[in-house]
DNA sequence: ATGTATGCAAAACATTTGCACCTGG
DNA sequence: CCAGGTGCAAATGTTTTGCATACAT
């Protein structure tokens, strides 16, 4: 199992349910889950693990670099793999569909900016909201309503 | 009082919280302030309101377009005037200072990239996390932590 | 007057924590 | 065996809501 050399070697003991966490992560590496979702799909699976565990495991992934915590506009936390690569993201406001993107151009803008205003970096969200053409969004046609500022 | 005819134009009644809150909006217009710093504020200044009514008015607010809310990273709110022009953010993570930016060439990039995968956009939030250089910031060196991914 | 707004308290949510029990190395 | 991990329930912090009262127009 290739996740328990990942669990073991960010310093942790593979328990059952970072297993079952981790597989389920990397089973949805192209979907953005909240610590509600990864509590319900286990539960649907079959699995028994309590909803605090969810968020403590997810919690000590994060610290370990092993998950990337983001949090979109509408008050709750969605989790993803992290994949060593910096990259920002486009929510579709209708579907929840999540695109990931990066673009060298708005990186060294915000390089710049951070410089001009006499901060330093630590780390920034880029994150668009928007509507997406995917055929099976709901949302074909429509004004287009911000979840937020 | 211009905040009374800002008020009634958006359609609410004139109400003395309203009229509170929006002046002190207006006067701590440079900062970010959330539900529970105005509903504080308010109350040092010995206006009898309900932090529920804050929370209602800023919503009011912030559906008619005279307030922006912003969630950073942390699981809370700011609010601030909304000025009309578009802008984006850097927040000191050490002593929360907000300051506010815009860039063209970022904006362009935005659209181009949204479009470029199949989205609309209807909004966008950017916002940047370090430290900044104000004297009075109280960390003054050490190694950045980000509240978030 | 009368439909809205408000204040308070309770509810709703996402997330964290205390604690007794269980388990991986 | 035993430090660390887990489940459950209770606590937390933010935001929302129900309801009786108060107010703007």
């Amino acid at each position: 199992m290739a996740e328990d050399q990942e669990i073991r070697k960010v310093g942790l003991k593979v328990t059952g349910p970072r297993v079952k966490i981790l597989e389920l992560l990397e089973k949805y590496d192209d979907r953005h889950v909240s610590a509600e979702d990864v509590y319900r799909m286990l539960l649907e699976a079959g699995e028994e693990i309590g909803l605090a565990t969810v968020y403590r495991v997810l919690t000590q992934f994060e610290s370990a670099g092993l998950v990337e915590r983001h949090n979109f506009e509408g008050g709750y936390s969605v989790f993803e793999l992290s994949r060593g690569q910096h990259h920002d993201h486009i929510v579709c406001i209708v579907c929840g569909k999540v695109v990931e993107f990066t673009d060298d151009t708005i990186e060294e803008r915000q390089q710049a900016i951070a410089e001009e205003n006499g901060f330093e970096i630590g780390d920034h969200s880029l994150t668009l909201y928007g509507r997406c053409r995917d055929p099976e969004c709901p949302g074909k046609q429509g004004a287009i309503t911000t979840p937020s500022g």
